[in-house]
DNA sequence: CTTGCAATTAGCTATCTCCCTAATTATGGT
DNA sequence: ACCATAATTAGGGAGATAGCTAATTGCAAG
């Protein structure tokens, strides 16, 4: 949880993030869409590895990394449970995502 | 969004804001729910104002910090745009998002 | 105006983060 | 075996962050 906002909470990650929003993409390919060096987003992967943000694939020569949606998920699901403890419901008075109960 | 992620990267002020749920405190009962030296407590609700997710309120001698929902629905704007996106034109063969050319 | 309580700011140190270049590992082709 | 390509790890420096104690500010009451 830590690691995971962590994470979130710089510029080149998020969009490294956005950029995996399309699919996989090798290592690579995500430094070239930067203005700075490939080390450095090596460490920026690594991060977003640690927070289970990404996975990391070998393919032959490249390395792919893969877009891991549940962490955002869970990430979403804290943020979730605090701003829905009572002002949404006053705005909000409709039966979203009704928990079938 | 940068701060705001960054202000959500740390134990204690994500505690804080969990404090924060049930409705405004004052800095010293936040602190008081600590193992550490008051001044640290307001550093981090410094951070967390900067970051937009809390605002104070001056009442008497006291200073009452409110949680800022808007922020956190901020935050979960950005994830949910993340979380919806690539997910389910993987599981569902829709021909979402046609290059149309 | 002085005293007391709430809270912040100031100043300091230790640790972490982000960026770089140089060196290293891993894989594939010849 | 050797070389080229993809990517990482190693090492280091500038700046930010998190914690502390001590000093200061803001209000309210006597």
């Amino acid at each position: 949880m830590n690691a995971l906002f962590k994470a979130l909470s710089h510029p080149v990650r998020r969009r490294i993030i956005a950029m995996l929003r399309a699919g996989p993409l090798a290592s690579g390919d995500i430094a070239a869409g930067f203005d700075m060096s490939w080390p450095t987003i090596t460490g920026h992967l690594n991060a977003l590895k640690e927070a289970g943000l990404v996975s990391p694939e070998r393919e032959g020569q490249t390395i792919r990394y893969r877009l891991e949606i549940s962490a955002v998920e869970e990430a979403m699901a804290f943020l979730m449970d605090i701003a829905g403890t009572g002002e949404t419901a006053q705005v909000l008075p409709v039966a979203q995502k009704a928990p079938r109960r």
